[in-house]
DNA sequence: TAGGGATATCGGAAAAAGTCGATATATATT
DNA sequence: AATATATATCGACTTTTTCCGATATCCCTA
């Protein structure tokens, strides 16, 4: 049994992190400008945290299992950690669920 | 609003599941031959639990949980319940995760 | 209509996940 | 070097999920 899918589904069995992926697919339209940085390398824990309304070790944690899944990538840009999606993570899950489920 | 999909995730979030999930795809394969139905109709708890080596209550818990989610539907047949699987919502849940997650 | 087999439901103990506040670590600025 | 800011990690507590045994329900056949 893969235990890689298991993972990308308990990341995905959680309210707040389907919104953060959500938020991710639109940052211009989901957050507010940001200033140290453009959209392309991702949105800082910081604004994702303001947006979630959690505490920011819920949604530091949050991020993370996201990761060790494979559904988004992180920069590290000076005191920033910048997190965006990986689109190509979510056409494998597709095509996962239309084969291997 | 996107509670459904969670439901769904959530349903997928455990190993055994899973498991079950794809043994349904192709019951001949994973089940032995049943007396009282096709493979048509579904496969029946029991020989579902017996593959799954969990107690009774647990799979048809399971099954449940599978069913809430639209993942399986299922027919009874005299003191028979045969789940399969809904193919519909594996396609739907695909083009999901092309567009909405 | 009684008994037996298949499945569903209930109640609970243990494990896992959710969530927080406190603290550690990394980086930037002065 | 000291301080400030952003993020990560730790420890604890609460809630949810897992999985079981016991029991109830449904349906068949004698």
């Amino acid at each position: 049994m893969n235990s890689k899918q298991l993972e990308i589904f308990k990341a995905l069995s959680n309210k707040t992190r389907l919104e953060i992926l959500q938020w991710l697919k639109d940052p211009e339209a989901s957050f507010p400008a940001q200033v140290h940085a453009g959209f392309e390398v991702g949105v800082c824990v910081g604004e994702i945290q303001r947006k979630a309304g959690l505490t920011q070790s819920t949604v530091s944690e949050y991020l993370s299992i996201l990761q060790r899944a494979g559904l988004v990538e992180s920069t590290r840009v000076g005191q920033w950690t910048y997190y965006k999606r990986n689109e190509v993570a979510f056409e494998e899950l597709s095509k996962i669920i239309q084969s291997d489920i």
